[in-house]
DNA sequence: ATATGTACCCCTAGATCAAAGGGTACATAT
DNA sequence: ATATGTACCCTTTGATCTAGGGGTACATAT
């Protein structure tokens, strides 16, 4: 497979990662049980850090759309097709959007809001990258 | 009444100057109609900036617990007693505490939640303070 | 030995935000 | 003239976040 990578881009280059995969995925170009080159591999080959492939690829595991094999590699995951038409975090934003709306509308304001988020996000015992 | 401000506490004074007019209102020591002292009075005694003041009022105001008569100063509000019960921050907290437990459960990252939060607040037009 | 994913530690470079203050100006009414 | 709330402008301080990188280590299996 191709995959292109613009450092000059405005979007993150894991961000591209992930879409870039999903998107081989969806035009057939990827399908169940091929593998994907290791994490090392493709950051040698694509001359990016370890970690930000390692970011991608865990990214693409927990939306299913590749599955990782512990010593034995990545590989498409069989469902792959169908989740990588799955948008997670757009449907965040309209979870999200539909909170904010429903808070301003009751009059609270956006630094408001904002402190009431943050709070959400340091006390809730917080793990995760 | 009585109001006293702790420059040294890491709650904000603004703050501190709200709910001490909250807690005035419940105990009866302030009631509907009472006049307030002006923004640039009390900014004055409690050696508080102006904008630090204007923005406790305004507060209170959008709280219903005090009422703003233009020129002619600002008075407690005839439902005061109620709306000081009221916290519209509690409110907000846990509206958004719901949704970010849910999209965790879902799988999405604390920092997608986070980046699909401020998407939310800098696209839908703000205003505000 | 070597390669796999993974899990930590630390760091930098930007951006964004809250809180507070400083200043100036305005219409309104006394 | 004076006082009222209010609405702008701009600034500083400290905190917190993202994206990205650097390094080191580990168990697993070939």
């Amino acid at each position: 497979m191709q995959i292109t990578i613009d450092t000059e881009d405005h979007i993150p280059l894991f961000a591209q990662l992930v879409s870039q995969v999903k998107k081989a995925v969806l035009d057939g170009k990827l399908s169940s049980g091929d593998a994907l080159p290791s994490i090392r591999q493709l950051a040698n080959d694509l001359d990016l850090n370890n970690k930000t492939v390692a970011k991608a690829y865990s990214l693409l595991e927990r939306d299913e759309v590749v599955q990782t094999k512990g010593y034995r590699g990545t590989y498409i995951h069989p469902e792959a097709k169908v989740n990588s038409a799955i948008d997670l975090n757009e449907w965040a934003l309209a979870k999200l959007s539909d909170v904010t709306r429903a808070l301003r509308e009751a009059g609270v304001t956006d630094s408001e809001i904002r402190i009431a988020f943050t709070k959400t996000m340091t006390n809730h015992t917080h793990r995760e990258n």
